[in-house]
DNA sequence: CGACCTATTGACAGGTTTCAAGAAGTGTGG
DNA sequence: CCACACTTCTTGAAACCTGTCAATAGGTCG
C-alpha cells in the first residue's frame, strides 16, 4: 500500500479550518485509507451515471464537478479544492449525479466504499461528520441556485470569485489577495450558466473596474470591498468543518 | 403528546416507494417522534439563518423551500411533498440555508433535534439513511442547477413539471395524468429563475401545444411523451428511498 | 360591491447568446 | 530556433430570448 502521507501527519489537519482529529479518528482513517491516487490534468476521477467503488479526499490539486447533459451542454457544480470529499453520491445512491475531473494534477486519499461505511457502526461521530459534509454541500448548492437563478452576470461572477477566494484563504492557498486559479474561462462560464463570450466580457468589466484581475492562472482580488458588494452580502468566511 | 398517527400505522410506509421498516426502526421512530405539528398555508416552518430545534417529516400537504436574497429576490429550491425530510441543515450546521414554508395546510411528524441524533449511536442503518437522503437531495440540486443554468424557459418548465409529476405518482397523489398543484405561477417562476410574466407565457405555450394544462390548482399532463422530450431524458422514475 | 390577489396579454427595453474573426499563448516536430 | 497546429482568450455585431412596464381580466372573500 502506497501511503506517502500518514493521516497523523496529514498537512491538511494542521489548518485551523478543519476540526481536530482525536487519536481514535486518526486510527480509523488510517484503517480506511487504502492508498493515495495521483491523477493527471484532464483525467476523470468518477463518472456520472456510474457507482463509486472508491471515495476520495482531495489532498492537493484542484478539479471540478460537472453534470453533462443529453445535448452536450455542461453544468459545472463547483470547483474542488484540498479537503473536499468526493464520491458520496456514487457510494450511497447507485450512481454519481455528476462527473469529477482533475484540472491540475491531484493527489487523492483513497477509501474503499465497503470499508468506508464501517464508520457508521464503529464511530458515530464520524458518521455525523459525513452528514455534516453532505448538509454543507446542500447549503452551498442552494446558494449557487439562488445566484444563478436570480443575479445578472457581473454579480454571478463576483459571487463565484468571492466564494472561491474565501475557500482558498481558509486553505492557505491564497497569498494575500492573490490565489492560483488553474481553470479556463469556459469552466467559469459553465459554472455560472453564462456563455463563454459573455463571461469573458464580464471579466473584462471587472478588470476595468479594477476589482478582480485574472491572469496567468492566478486571481488577483484588487478591491475586496467592491467584490463583496457585488457578490451580495451572502459571502461568509468559510466555517470550520470536518475532514475525512 | 399528540400522536394521531403511530409510526407503525404511518400511511406513507405503505407506499412501495419507501423502504420497508424493521420492527426496530418503528420503535426508534416512535421514540424520536414527539408530536405532530399542523401548519396553515403561508406559515413559515423553519427560517433561513436560524438553527432548527426540530426536524420534520412531511406527513401530508405541500410546501416549498426557498432562499431569500439581500435585495428581496427569492429562489425556490424545491417543492415539498409527503415523505420529505426537513431541517437537516439547521440541525447539523448552525443555521438553515433556506426558509421552509407551507403552501397548503401541512401535517408534520416532529422530532427533537437532540433526540434525533441518537440514531447515530443507536441505529447505524438509520444514520446511513440520513446520509442517503442528504446525498439524494444533493443529486437533485445538481440536476436543478444544470436545468436552470443551461436550458431555455420551455425546457425548464417541462423539467420541473415532469419531475414533480414523477414524485406525485410515486406518492399516490396523482390520479393518472392529473395531480393537485397548489402553487402560484410566481412559485414556479422563482424555482426556475424566470420572471412571472415569462413563466406565464411559457405555460401558455405548453397549453397551446396540448402538453400540459395547469388549471384550478391541478396539473394535467396531456402528452407525457412530448413533456419528457422537452425535459431532456434526465427524468427518471422516482427511486426507492428511506422514510424518516 | 369593493378590496385584493392571481393570471393574462401586449409592447418595448435590455441583457445574453450566437456568429465570426483575430490575437495570444503553448507545445511539438522539423 | 522557427513553423505549424491547437487551445484559449478577445472583440465586434447582430439576433433573440427574457425581463420590465402597464393594463385588463378573473376569482375570492368580507
Amino acid at each position: 500500500m502506497l501511503m506517502a502521507v500518514h493521516c497523523a501527519e496529514c498537512p491538511l489537519r494542521r489548518l485551523p479550518i478543519f476540526d481536530p482529529f482525536s487519536a481514535e479518528d486518526v486510527a480509523l482513517m488510517e484503517e480506511l485509507k487504502i492508498r493515495e491516487t495521483v491523477v493527471e490534468p484532464g483525467a476523470t476521477v468518477l463518472d456520472q451515471g456510474s457507482p463509486a467503488p472508491y471515495l476520495f479526499t482531495v489532498l492537493s490539486g484542484m478539479g471540478l464537478r460537472h453534470v453533462r447533459m443529453a445535448d452536450g451542454k455542461r453544468q459545472v457544480i463547483n470547483f474542488l479544492m484540498p479537503g473536499d470529499f468526493i464520491g458520496l453520491q456514487g457510494a450511497v445512491l447507485e450512481d454519481m449525479g455528476h462527473t469529477i475531473e482533475a484540472t491540475t494534477r491531484m493527489v487523492l486519499c483513497t477509501f474503499r466504499r465497503d470499508r468506508f461505511f464501517r464508520i457508521f457502526a464503529q464511530n458515530p461521530q464520524r458518521a455525523y461528520d459525513v452528514v455534516w459534509l453532505a448538509a454543507s454541500e446542500e447549503h452551498f448548492l442552494g446558494d449557487a441556485l439562488a445566484t444563478i437563478g436570480q443575479l445578472p452576470a457581473i454579480e454571478r461572477v463576483a459571487w463565484a470569485i468571492a466564494q472561491i477566494h474565501q475557500r482558498a484563504l481558509a486553505l492557505g492557498l491564497a497569498l494575500g489577495d492573490t490565489m492560483p486559479f488553474p481553470y479556463r474561462q469556459q469552466d467559469l462560464a459553465d459554472l455560472l450558466g453564462l456563455s463563454l463570450v459573455h463571461t469573458n466580457k464580464t471579466l473584462a468589466r471587472l478588470r476595468e473596474m479594477d476589482i478582480v484581475v485574472w491572469r496567468n492562472d492566478a486571481l488577483h482580488i484588487r478591491d475586496p470591498g467592491q467584490l463583496h458588494r457585488l457578490a451580495g452580502a451572502e459571502i461568509e468566511p468559510a466555517r470550520n468543518r470536518p475532514l475525512l
